[in-house]
DNA sequence: CATGAATGAGCATTCATTCAT
DNA sequence: GATGAATGAATGCTCATTCAT
């Protein structure tokens, strides 16, 4: 295991050690970070809602913005944890032989862990242009692991002509851009339309495969 | 023309009638927003930045807010101006009679409306869940007008078999989704990468086209 | 005339010669100083309510302190200027041979007065103890000149019995005591409630007359 | 004991509860209201004077109106206190049978308490007008509570020939108008003046008492 | 004369953070 | 570990006043 998993796997479980208060003011945090933004919500205001002292808040993280780490850090780990698999090859093989399977999984299992963690991410998504750390955070830990896999993954795929030849990064933008646009769309955008989530999803998945259709699917 | 289109028209007429200080400020503003978040600017750094007084904003906008709204209203309207047409089928026979042809204008005039306006529809992007107000000019004013547009011409092109039979909406998400999902990532997220723009969108609408291409394509 | 009363008459004529935007800009600062005092009104609201520019109201009073004064100074000099009669033991001879005609005549002649100017009077009351100008203005033009006028009345009937021997300076306090003391109940403390003018007046003498019985009365 | 009661009584006690930096903060937020008035004193003043952070006047009064109840309000329940006593004919009867008495003793009374806090009594007078809150526990709270009581006294002082028959209210308005009027000459007015105390407290109660005076006195 | 844009000091209030208890 | 009083800088906004037009 690298030294950069264990990072990973500690921010994983560090939701754990959390003692009764600390997780009364992260869940209040959360919560008045999605409704009104990391700026406009006063760390006055998050211990009234947690129920807390004022400074016991500043007792179990340094500052405001260690309190908004601390909240994102972990979602944004949990969140790439399933593409970080050691031997992806063996997966593949033995899960996904075609790429529909995998876009289909793709999308039930992150579609869960998103609504799980609906109001976490829409901060990691609000805060992340105004923050170096979080987008160091991001880039280096997140972005550039789960790219290298896909890239892998894409290259499997083409290389089986079920994804047509193009270069890997822009199959992935795509990809991406059409499953995080449905998932946006569906729970941020307008969660209270009325949607027809087996169809959507269904539709969104063929919209891809058609996309990026190779010679031989 | 309705009430609607006059007020739209007003909006991007706005801009024209600024006096100099107040171009300053809007410039200024729009600049600090755009880098640290309309909260977390406060309007004495805006005053300082655009070299007038702190009263001086206060007498062109009563509060913050109608700083904010006052610069991210005109952009929003002149962002949908052009679908904004009347007599669209008119249109559509004479100068784009292929969806691609469509696309490919729309994705065109739309990047350089965003390349010039990048910083503001970012503060528009970023503030528009925490302010009711602006969710409603957009909603009402915005969204509901280019979709309506968008439903006729996608039906336009089913018709003719261009396009794949589906309900509408979800071909106008998609359509969008990868446009703006690739504008957004190329102008936003990495735009000091070293992008091939010219590559990068026609592949785009490659992918929308074969995502939805219908019978006759 | 000495100098003094030219003062006086000055203050008094003043109003004449008022220009129209100056009349709204008086009427317009009375009220809102009556309702919210001097220091609690803004000069901006008093220009709106006026219906004139900021800078009118500077071109015409110097700060707002002069405006001020340009309210109260002529309200203060027409309430005193009916005791400032050059021969007064003419007048008492021919006019209130009893000091209840006196009285009786006064309370008449000030009520009518204060009712016409009683937002004025009001702020009058309100700020002469914030503003020096006003309290030396009060005290050497106003307090002192009633005053000894009020004095010579007193020695006056006291002389011919009919008010009790005792020093006049205390005479005249419990007199203006009394007299204002219901005037100040009924205008401006329980305006609303349901009073007997004439029955409560009548009292109010009679109280005086019995307090301040002499020998022969 | 009644629920009004409790509340007064509150309000009296609630003064000895106070921190070391609160008592600062009222002692200065008296000094500079009486001096300058509510509206014309600014919080950093007051904090400057009693020698803390601006913040903690705010973290002890919610708003500078909350520090001006907090001031005024218990002032007031004190000053009607004396009056509101439960079994207020056996005080008569044993304590003043003659309303001459009564009358010495309540001048005397009041007039200690007065002295002692005549800058809070003076923003009372002051500020009366301008917050309706005031004037609501004014009227409510204290008025009303002090005028039945009065007219108690004086119906039973009227039994006994003692004071001549006429409204209660009048004869309250008139010893209220006669005794406040001496107390704040003397004390608000012309402090500064050469008054000898005893004689003129005399007079005054000699004043009210013939002004007054019923068949048998 | 009248205007109203411009000013910058000042306002009441809130902020994140500290620290003695 | 938890508290909450205390801080003082910073906040959005208002103020009386000036002055070019």
């Amino acid at each position: 295991m690298t030294d950069r998993d264990l990072k990973i796997d500690q921010l994983i479980d560090a939701e754990e050690e959390l003692t009764d208060k600390q997780k009364k003011i992260i869940v209040s945090a959360i919560e008045s970070f999605a409704e009104k933004g990391y700026s406009a919500t006063s760390t006055s205001e998050i211990a009234k809602k947690a129920g807390v002292a004022e400074g016991t808040i500043f007792r179990h993280y340094k500052t405001k913005k260690d309190l908004l780490l601390a909240i994102v850090a972990p979602v944004m780990a949990r969140f790439v944890a399933p593409f970080i698999i050691k031997d992806i090859q063996k997966v593949l093989h033995q899960d996904y032989e075609q790429f529909e399977d995998f876009l289909r999984a793709m999308l039930e299992n992150r579609r869960d862990f998103l609504i799980k963690n609906l109001p976490t991410l829409k901060i990691l998504m609000q805060e992340i242009p105004f923050h170096p750390e979080l987008r160091e955070l991001f880039k280096e830990h997140i972005a550039l692991k789960i790219f290298t896999q896909f890239e892998k993954l894409v290259e499997h795929y083409q290389a089986r002509g079920q994804i047509i030849e193009m270069p890997a990064y822009s199959v992935v933008r795509m990809t991406f851009t059409s499953i995080f646009g449905y998932l946006i769309a569906r729970y941020m955008i307008l969660p209270e339309a009325d949607w027809d989530d087996e169809a959507e999803a269904e539709r969104t998945i063929q919209f891809i495969m058609h996309g990026l259709a190779g010679t031989k699917s």
